[in-house]
DNA sequence: CATGTTACCTCGATTGTCTAGGTAATATGC
DNA sequence: GCATATTACCTAGACAATCGAGGTAACATG
């Protein structure tokens, strides 16, 4: 729609799913659907995101992967936070608050 | 820093150069250094960023350009909001709003 | 036995930002 | 008079993240 309305999740997908984890370990799939149900279909991560998303964020040690059975009896690849993790967690959500008081301002009707 | 702090302006440089330019015409230059006066430097859009997003956006007919002498006596490209570009604000602005809700209700402490 | 769901993955296109260059006119310091 | 800084514009190429569209496989359902 908007161009650049698609991608507005750039930058805020990791602390995302970040969030997400400090439920517990979950799985690719899970992470989705969670976003997706506490969201009302307000946030949806393309699969094409997730996936890569997930293979970065492990490779910068944030994230720890174990294959297991899913809820339904699949096999499933479940992620964990690390202590790295945590921190970067911690971190871009305060980041991203910073960066959202001053937009937020810059944007605000009278100045 | 973080990987993508750099870029955390996508899908928001547009519509803070919209903003600006509400308050009347503005050239690139004034349009950066204004976003950098009035946010402490905060938010500082490189011209690498900000030519390209003006040429950009001139396509899409959301603003219009006028060559003027500057405040100090050079010439400046005079860039101002078309009706489109109002609309484009608004819209944006909204939008803007509705996904930082969305996404700090995800971020909260508790849930 | 066909279709849907769960669950994973990959490739290529797209897009916007950044870095790093460059031009030219004017102002300032020495 | 000369070097440097500032104002003001622009471009080219690199890069990184997201997305769309494809694919695999196991199991469930009707």
């Amino acid at each position: 729609m908007t161009p650049g309305s698609k991608d507005r999740l750039r930058g805020t997908l990791d602390v995302l799913i970040l969030k997400t984890l400090t439920w517990g370990p979950r799985h690719g799939y899970a992470i989705a659907r969670w976003l997706e149900d506490t969201t009302g279909d307000s946030l949806t991560i393309e699969e094409g995101s997730l996936y890569p998303a997930l293979y970065r964020m492990e490779q910068r040690a944030w994230i720890e992967s174990e294959w297991g059975t899913s809820e339904l009896g699949r096999q499933a690849k479940f992620y964990k936070l690390t202590p790295a993790g945590r921190k970067q967690l911690r971190l871009e959500t305060a980041e991203w608050r910073a960066f959202v008081d001053v937009v937020s301002r810059v944007l605000q009707p009278e100045s």
